[in-house]
Order: C-alpha cells, then structure tokens, then sequence
DNA sequence: CGCCAGGCCGTGT
DNA sequence: ACACGGCATGGC
C-alpha cells in the first residue's frame, strides 16, 4: 500500500507485460464481432470455461439470438436453453435480459448511449445489474464500451499474489480495489487511447498465461513470467505463504 | 471419476 | 466487512 510498493510493482508490472507480450503476441480481444456479444460473453464466462461460452454463444448464434434484437425478441425459457453449455443458466438468462431491459428503459435500447455516460455513473449503473459484479461490470466497460477501465480477473489475482505484486490480493473488494489500482498505476504515463489499448492487452495476455500457467494447481514450469531468478523466489516463498 | 472454469449472491458471523 | 456455500454444465 506504500508508494514506494506501488511503483517497484508497477516496473514489474511493465516488464512483465512486455514478456506476455513477446511470448504470446497481440491478443486481439475481446473474442467477439459486436459490443453485445463483448456483453453476453462477459456475463456467460462468469466461473465458466471460455470454450463453454462459445458453445452457449454459437447456439445463440444459430439462432437469432446474438444480437440487440434477437435478445429482446427471445424468451427468458428458450434463452436458458441456449446458454445451458456454461452453467449457471437460470441466473444468467434472467440477468441478461435485465441489462437489456436497462438498456431499453433508460438509454433508449441504445449501447451508444449507454457508452456516453460517465465511467463512473456508468459503472454504478452496471454494478446494480443483478449477476454484475466487479469483473463483469470492467470487462464490459473496457470491451465493449470502451472505456479506459482496468479489469481484474481471478488469473490476475493469483499472479499478483505469486509474484507478490500487491500487499493484499485477497478474494474481497480491497484486494479488487488493489489490482485495478496497480493497473491503473502501471500505464498511468500513457495517453488515453493508448491506456485503453494496454488495459485491454494486459488482461488477455494475463488470462493467456493464466490458463498454461496459474490455474489452481499452478505449474510455473515454462512460464514466461519466471525467467529470472527474483522471480522464482518470490513464487516460491509467496505459494508457501498462500497454502 | 473428480476437479475445475475469464464470478456473483445470499446468509451467517 | 468478510468467509463460505450454492449456482450447473462440460472439458479434461
């Protein structure tokens, strides 16, 4: 929480962008067509395997249900069956059609409009959507509404916590608040539309090496992320601590 | 077969 | 303000 933290995790933070970066190139996020499918995705992905949520997403596909349009046409029934590959279902299909039911009610069914909002009106605004929580309201803030907000998955925390990157990467709001902050600190000498690009870029190559290396039974072996020596020590002693 | 996935919410302390 | 169980399916 010192300053003095915050700005040698912030280099680390750099540094380790750059090494995502080299080992597994741009990106390209969020894997969608249109900003409604960013929305749909990132309610779908909610504790959820991704290639699960394609499944659920290529059924609405097939459907006409992949859109503005098709969401507000289906029903809250058909539209649990689509979605049923990613879990959840009941909750998720009531909660999208409660963002789209916002979304017709106080912005004229319009993402453009919703968009014109402030970021944090806007994020207010998400957060009181039911199934909406920190993750969901930043991913669709930064990927489909485009608005320079950090996000802060799961994968994230746990590599925090492994490199001992913040003070507390706890599983609660403060340690949410931490991680968005770093972020924020990490590409704060960049200009807006740069800042947006690098959040956006940060989080993908974070769930990338995530996914080969930070799961729960994490193998750091081949992790771009432990090539030197500081780095391996500070894993080790940071995953005694943890377990 | 058991564990896990790009969280969130209600309840109990 | 937290910790904790429930939500549900499919991949590995």
């Amino acid at each position: 929480m010192t300053p003095a933290l915050h700005y040698a995790s912030a280099k680390r933070m750099r540094r380790m962008h750059d090494q995502l970066l080299q080992a597994y190139g741009p990106q390209h996020w969020w894997p969608a067509e249109t900003p409604i499918e960013v929305v749909i995705g990132a309610y779908l992905t909610q504790n959820t395997a991704w290639r699960s949520v394609e499944r659920s997403l290529e059924k609405m596909r097939s459907a006409g249900a992949l859109s503005l349009d098709g969401l507000r046409a289906i029903s809250i029934e058909d539209l649990q069956f689509l979605i049923r590959p990613s879990g959840f279902y009941t909750r998720k299909a009531a909660a999208l059609k409660a963002f789209i039911g916002l979304l017709d009610s106080e912005f004229g069914g319009s993402l453009e409009a919703l968009a014109a909002q402030s970021t944090v009106v806007l994020r207010k605004k998400l957060l009181s959507l039911p199934a909406v929580g920190p993750e969901t309201a930043d991913a669709i803030l930064l990927y489909a509404l485009k608005h320079a907000v950090p996000v802060a998955d799961e994968y994230f925390r746990r590599i925090a916590n492994r490199h001992g990157l913040v003070a507390t990467a706890a599983k609660n709001r403060k340690g949410y608040e931490a991680l968005i902050q770093l972020t924020q600190q990490t590409f704060s000498n960049e200009p807006l539309r740069s800042r947006i690009q690098k959040y956006n870029e940060f989080h993908a190559l974070t769930v990338a090496v995530g996914k080969a290396h930070c799961g729960r039974k994490p193998d750091c072996s081949g992790c771009p992320l432990v090539g030197d020596l500081r780095d391996a020590v500070n894993i080790i002693t940071v995953a005694q601590q943890v377990r």
